[in-house]
DNA sequence: AAGTGGTCTAGACCACCAG
DNA sequence: TGGTGGTCTAGACCACTTA
């Protein structure tokens, strides 16, 4: 019996936010006018209130609109600045929602053992893991360095064309596993002679590095990456809503 | 008669959610360890299973627990690196929860034209502002340099205290504003000799620049600031979750 | 089989905004 | 006053884990 990889079936509340986004993508809800009223998009979906109140929730958290009690949904204006960036995506995709024409050469794909920066505090540091590493261009200027170390349980091996590809799409479609959360750090540091020069840096020796540490939804961590940015081209772009938690 | 400010009246589930993260914080509920049941919790806090989800929903996209089905919601160990820092979260609250021992020199309050590379695209670009210029200093070494514009609907004056010490507490408890969100760029760029020798980067002018516009729950915008970081001090740590929607 | 979380529902009551 | 969103409830059914 195979392995059962069926899985994405997206749940209403799920289908009512893609569906919402997507009008609001192509602008037949426009930024500054309000999307039809709770109890409308409970006629239109065929659905009870909660669920569409939890669909909304997810576009709340993504910056399309803002819920104003007594008046409405309000589309909000702000994906035009390149996009959510934020949560996790990976370079592939951003490739394609941004139209970014980018290439990615592949410069290596082997075991190796972790280097002790990114394993620090996280994964057994004297654990091998399968090392890609990846360089992104633009315009055939080099732009981002990857280096991508993936734990074996779960990933043994990676197909050449997923290297070269997204490896997000790979992992979740052919491999079924499910990317939950990761954490991110950004920093800028001097670099290697090595990363400087594959970046094309000049006399600078600075990066903006990027280490993350990525987990599937049972918790078992299954990527650490640093990404070296030329800090010319780096560019991060967040958005975020305040906490109500607060911590004493 | 006075403008009301009882407001911050928390809702049920923002009651159990604050709990529960701080018996997390305190250790009451341990890393690796499950939280009780939702049932359970249930009972604890006396509210229906729905009220208790949103609850640990708000702790799931804090990154605190992760929920895993037929099993439970696993108590996560990422808080221990500098804390949850992406949000919405001013320096003096940072200072406070992480214990920073910082001090703020303010440089400049007065009304100023809003430079263009922080109005563009945002705001009125010849609007004038409530310029706020501050210097923060760790161990009385120069890290961060904030130059904030306050728009002034809703913000006409700040006394010097509120300048020197939160901003945000200022807002939120004596305007009663409603901070709802904010969008956040994050780019490294040569600074004026002014910033340069302000943060004395010596003889490198790069530094790290954080531009962000915030916004009241009503979509006023409020607050375009410009911070720069000298790049060596510089840790930006956020924690993510991975999106359902997509965009085609 | 029993216990866990995931989803959805129908209804209720409240707070805010507009005319 | 009627329409909007904000919150909470009690119950139902499903999917997954563990024993």
């Amino acid at each position: 019996m195979s392995i059962d990889k069926r899985k994405n079936i997206k749940s209403k509340q799920d289908n009512i936010a893609q569906d919402i986004a997507l009008k609001i993508q192509h602008e037949l809800y426009q930024p500054g006018n309000f999307l039809p009223s709770e109890y409308q998009l409970c006629d239109l979906y065929g659905s009870s209130r909660e669920t569409v109140r939890k669909a909304l929730k997810q576009l709340t958290e993504l910056g399309l609109i803002q819920k104003i009690r007594g008046k409405g949904s309000l589309v909000l204006d702000i994906q035009r600045f390149s996009f959510p960036i934020s949560g996790i995506t990976s370079f592939q995709e951003l490739n394609k929602t941004l139209n970014m024409n980018a290439t990615t050469d592949v410069l290596r794909k082997k075991r190796d053992v972790i280097p002790s920066d990114l394993a620090k505090g996280h994964v057994d540091s004297d654990r091998t893991a399968l090392h890609i590493e990846r360089l992104r261009k633009i315009e055939n200027l080099p732009v981002v360095l990857d280096e991508d170390y993936l734990l074996d349980p779960p990933i043994a091996e990676v197909p050449d064309e997923a290297a070269a590809g997204s490896l997000y799409a790979y992992f979740e479609n052919d491999l079924g596993l499910k990317i939950s959360y990761a954490t991110k750090e950004i920093t800028v540091e001097p670099v290697s002679k090595r990363i400087a020069s594959l970046l094309a840096l000049g006399d600078s020796n600075l990066a903006v590095v990027v280490r993350s540490m990525t987990y599937l939804a049972d918790t078992m961590p299954f990527q650490l990456t640093a990404s070296y940015h030329r800090p010319d081209r780096f560019k991060f772009v967040d958005f975020a809503r305040r906490r109500k938690i607060s911590f004493k």
